[in-house]
DNA sequence: TATTATTTTTAGGTAAGACTAAATTATTTT
DNA sequence: AAAATAATTTAGTCTTACCTAAAAATAATA
């Protein structure tokens, strides 16, 4: 298992984010994801598993997880879509709802050359156009304590850092409300029932927005000293 | 045949340059070029001239040509090579010997949104780092009259339009001779025993070089009126 | 705990695109 | 024209990566 197909590395991506969090992907999860039937995955996991170094570590019915040699492989393409993404947002004037499809056929093709001139050019970044963390050179991802602004009630403050959605239509409708990373934020609002937060953005004068659990989970915020 | 995969890409810009000059592309010669067995290309042939519509035209043992679909889908992938050839030595700072390889494998996978982005940037290009013409908008390959530095006899004088190579020491080879796109040279001696000519730099004083005909006929160029 | 429902895996197939070895066809040489 | 050489095509396999339908395992519910 020397050189990993595009399947392959789209795969490990994938299970990189399904795991990030603690747990194991499981394979409906997965499939989702890469938009492929459920038996598909099964397939390609017990490849993955039975590799040689294996990139995955799976017990049946139980999802995976990715070893240290997939890991490392994930990062390797994590590292080459966010560059992409960057470059392209920064250099070639792309939108940050239609840099990601573009990215994610890049990233499989370009040289380590590629990889490390547009990092130059751009003075080695550490975030891309998300906000999502783009690990360096030798793989290791930037940390940061980021949380769901889902996490956040009434009155707290917050600074967007991130938002994690590739959707390009969520895209659009968040920058249209002024949600991107770098803005500044209150909770002003919670309805327990349906989850909804009401959104003050602190540098306009009277801009709030109510938004529901699947948009503010997507959000990922650093909370703000409080007094 | 709605969207054609990139092996098919690679068969029809291969067809494309070897048919270039009037006849057809055997079997053998799409081989080589292509690092492939005969047999395979045998059999990616006879789907080429099988699909709908049809992409090349082909007649047992007589070799195959670009049926206009085809030659329009070989004109899409030479454009998106050569600009991104140029894109990568002008922006990123590649240099004329290790472009192809990089572009050859993005050529397959960029959006019509990115060739128009790069050729915007550069200025609509028209020709490549190798002074290879890159086909327009609308696939069309702008018209020069090159010919061969290998059909020159002394005295003529010629301006060297573009070197067809993508073998990486011959490139570094010629450049280091300065027998590049745009250098002026008048051919001072040709031997009929090794057809190897004697080539004068007209901007350098006393600057010539013996040059075989596996390198003079790479080598096009434009005649320079002659008193 | 027994029964459903959901998730996951197995089995069997397809399509691309490559390979090798053997068979054919074309082209040269004698 | 026959024989030898070179080029091309056919036949039979292989790998990757997907699919559907059926079987099996796990989780949820009565
Ligand atoms: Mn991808
Ligand atoms: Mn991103
Ligand atoms: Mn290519
Ligand atoms: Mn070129």
């Amino acid at each position: 298992m020397d050189i990993l197909s595009r399947n392959i590395q789209d795969y490990l991506k994938h299970i990189y984010a399904l795991t990030e969090d603690g747990g194991a992907a499981s394979t409906t999860d997965l499939a989702a994801r890469l938009g492929v039937a459920p038996a598909s995955v099964t397939g390609m996991i017990q490849r993955l598993a039975n590799a040689a170094p294996p990139l995955v570590e799976y017990r049946k019915h139980q999802g995976v997880r990715l070893t240290p040699h997939g890991e490392k492989a994930a990062l390797e393409v994590i590292r080459h879509h966010r560059l992409l993404e960057t470059y392209l947002v920064t250099m070639l004037g792309y939108s940050w709802d239609t840099v990601h499809e573009e990215a994610c056929r890049l990233e499989h093709v370009i040289s380590e050359e590629f990889e490390s001139k547009i990092a130059a050019v751009l003075g080695h970044p550490t975030h891309d156009p998300h906000g999502e963390p783009i690990p360096n050179e030798a793989l290791e991802m930037p940390a940061d304590q980021a949380l769901p602004l889902s996490a956040l009630r009434p009155p707290q403050k917050a600074l967007i850092l991130r938002v994690r959605t590739e959707n390009p239509a969520l895209l659009r409708h968040l920058e249209q409300l002024g949600l991107v990373p770098g803005t500044k934020i209150q909770v002003v609002g919670y309805s327990s029932f349906d989850q909804n937060l009401t959104i003050h953005i602190t540098q306009a004068r009277n801009l709030q927005h109510v938004i529901g659990f699947s948009i503010s989970s997507q959000i990922y915020v650093a909370l703000q000293s409080f007094p």
